[in-house]
DNA sequence: GGCGCGATGTGTACGGCGTCCACAATGGCA
DNA sequence: TGCCATTGTGGACGCCGTACACATCGCGCC
């Protein structure tokens, strides 16, 4: 990435800009995400950067929506990990449990990338769209819908409570891990922070 | 506070910096407090705020604590709403439901202190402390956690389940917070956001 | 096959920011 | 009265985002 290049195009300098972007994040948060910083480790001028992207905060904006693609690669894994079994009632919210234990873990492991995908305004507005997908072709918000479409068909959550139901949940894990990054909890230990989040699935899996 | 003063010594500037970054704040956010336009505005030069506060992050800390009591202020003014009765066990948790609607309510009233109180990372590890308090001496933690005492000891709330409840019932709302200012429920109808905030805070009440 | 034009990257410049340093004014205390 | 710690000033530096004019390239058209 830091490479000097020979030819006077660049290739892909979007792309580039988006992955240095990603890294910058990670490595501090939304506000790392440096314009001149990402041109600098493209090996490029700052105002190239101007071709492909109206001004910084159009650059944030990728960033963020890939920052999203990561968070739900990560969920994916988890819901990956769900046994299967013939109870289809029990396996729905095992399901929900881990959206929200990806998304948990998510914060823990790349809190600059959660940051950077969750705490960007703007474009949470439009997160239930499919543009911030990950491989699976499913962005966050979708695959905490799905799981809950399935508890919903499988008698695991009243039908009639299902509408609404993902801003509830999103609203309890989300807290959760700002708390957990951010605030009071943060440097507790593992297993303080495994039961409080349990006692919070257990809450939103019952639902209201 | 724009005005020219005639006087070397400002008096209090300090003060005016806080109060200043405050607005500031209010106005846009945690990345709306500069220090040059806070300086500015007290009619003062840039370094001046030097002699009162380490640096920027200095200064946006102490805005931070200012506006999590501005917070504690709407809270109370929900607390002070709630009708005495007999029955002590309803009554707390009606008092809980008060602390959960009034920080809703500051989020939505005053988006740009809600973010430099609770958005600002840091200063929430030690947001259970009583500096940031409002005029009644409690930061918003202690009221909620205030809240929760008067349940498990009326018996609302089964004392065993006690311990951490704070961080439940803060993240559920908390995180509500940020969807309704930032997220995927801004700009949608009061009713709709009211009833989300209801189930909510429903679901908080009962515990788990 | 040459050429022209749109797309892409460069150079220079401006104002704003946080912050460092040396200096000036002040007022309380000896 | 005079000294000195405190408080405010001025100037400078290196970042940042961004605007404008200019250079360089590749592709398609004659």
């Amino acid at each position: 990435m830091t490479a000097v290049r020979e030819t006077y195009r660049h290739g892909d300098l979007r792309q580039a800009l988006l992955t240095e972007g990603l890294l910058l994040a990670r490595e501090g948060g939304p506000s790392a995400v440096v314009l001149r910083e990402a041109t600098r480790r493209a090996g490029v001028s700052p105002n190239a950067a101007y071709r492909h992207f109206r001004d910084r905060a159009a650059l944030l904006g990728a960033v963020s929506d890939a920052a999203q693609g990561c968070a739900a690669d990560r969920i994916q894994q988890e819901l990956d990990a769900v046994p299967v079994g013939d109870d289809r009632a029990a396996q729905s919210r095992l399901a929900l449990r881990a959206v929200g234990t990806g998304y948990i873990a998510f914060a823990q492991e790349e809190p600059g990338l959660f940051h950077a995908a969750f705490s960007v305004p703007g474009d949470l507005s439009q997160a239930f769209s499919a543009s911030k997908a990950g491989r699976n072709g499913l962005s966050p918000f979708q695959q905490l819908a799905q799981a809950l479409d399935g508890m919903a068909s499988s008698g695991a959550l009243d039908p009639a409570r299902r509408p609404g139901m993902e801003f509830l949940a999103w609203s309890a894990v989300h807290g959760l891990a700002m708390l957990v990054i951010d605030g009071p909890l943060r440097g507790l230990t593992e297993e303080i922070i495994l039961s409080t989040r349990e006692r919070l699935l257990d809450m939103v899996e019952r639902g209201i």
